[in-house]
DNA sequence: TTAAAACATGTAATTAATTACATGTATAAA
DNA sequence: TTTATACATGTAATTAATTACATGTTTTAA
């Protein structure tokens, strides 16, 4: 197994919150969730089939205006309780955090490569600009701190935020570590 | 195309380091890179083959012993070009990041969850331990600081500690935050 | 009214990555 | 000396994930 099906538990999830459609899914992982974890429609909808062939999924269809049909998604008694055994199961230490270009900087063995200063500004601008979004998001989400009735939500972009304030902090001492003058 | 093959200049920056064999390669992922990238050997191999082919690697065979025969893999200087036009190449912002436990976390919506302080204390043990080990390694190999010659690898560490950092400190606020009697 | 954006759902092709299968040799410690 | 560990290199099978292909409807704003 390349891997142990994580999405399926995800999606499962999500839907246990309220029924939901494939749509709906698919912008969940842009919001919130997608600091986290991603997935496109062409990996949702047949995860759908599949957890509905499982039983742990049942669908209605919903017809809007006209024609447009739209299938939604309710998790079942049996898919709640795949649901609270993957929850309740000890989680590995994540093994994947790659990045692209940490792994850039590390080839760049020297200090008074030219290309280092460029480098790390470029990827301090936008980190920056992924801190400030995180950041307002959050104030707008939970302009109280934390909401005993959505802390999970709460945690996810506390993490987040937290997440891009160390990345920027780590580019800002990196910057300052560098030699002062041109960069020969 | 599913990603743009990164794997393959990471090699080749691994191997412009020093000509190295698939053995070596494997090894290195355990190591500091292994933080922020991995690969097992049934991916490297192929694709060592794929980047002669290429013409960006060339190896010799070695004896080792009286039969054991090993590849060392060296850089050409196609391989060198492709690699340093990678580095100067724009990276986008990471959209890996994947986190189960971060996940299962969120859809315990509920502060008051009987499940959230055991899941919090448990990962709060892995990432410590973690972060100290990490702390460790940095200290061992930079014991002044950086080294301007190994400046890459310094930034590495640096941040793979200030992440585990973080994490423990989200860990830690999200413990602080539950409520402090039993979890009805 | 018309055009753009959002809603809506799928499949196909390809690549990336993991796990398992497979087979040895060299070295160091017990 | 034997046994465990590290060294060493591959392939096969499977799953995960991305990108591209494919097609349409509804709503909103210009």
């Amino acid at each position: 197994m390349a891997q142990r099906n994580i999405l399926q538990f995800i999606i499962l999830g999500l839907i246990n919150e309220r029924p939901k459609t494939g749509y709906d899914l698919t912008k969940d992982f842009d919001y919130a969730i997608g600091e986290f974890w991603t997935a496109q429609h062409s990996q949702i909808y047949p995860q759908l089939k599949s957890l509905e062939t499982k039983g742990w999924l049942s669908h209605t269809e919903e017809i809007s205006g006209e024609k447009l049909n739209r299938k939604r998604y309710a998790i079942t008694t049996t898919g709640q309780a795949a649901l609270s055994h993957w929850l309740s199961t000890a989680t590995a230490h994540p093994t994947n955090g790659k990045d692209e270009f940490v792994l850039k900087l590390y080839f760049l063995h020297d200090q008074n490569d030219a290309r280092l200063r460029p480098m790390l500004t470029a990827q301090q601008a936008d980190h920056e600009q992924r801190r400030d979004h995180l950041r307002r998001q959050l104030a707008t989400k939970f302009p109280n701190g934390s909401d005993p009735h959505d802390f999970g939500h709460f945690l996810i972009l506390d993490h987040a935020v937290r997440r891009e304030e160390e990345y920027c902090q780590w580019l800002q001492a990196a910057l300052e570590q560098l030699p002062k003058g041109a960069s020969k």
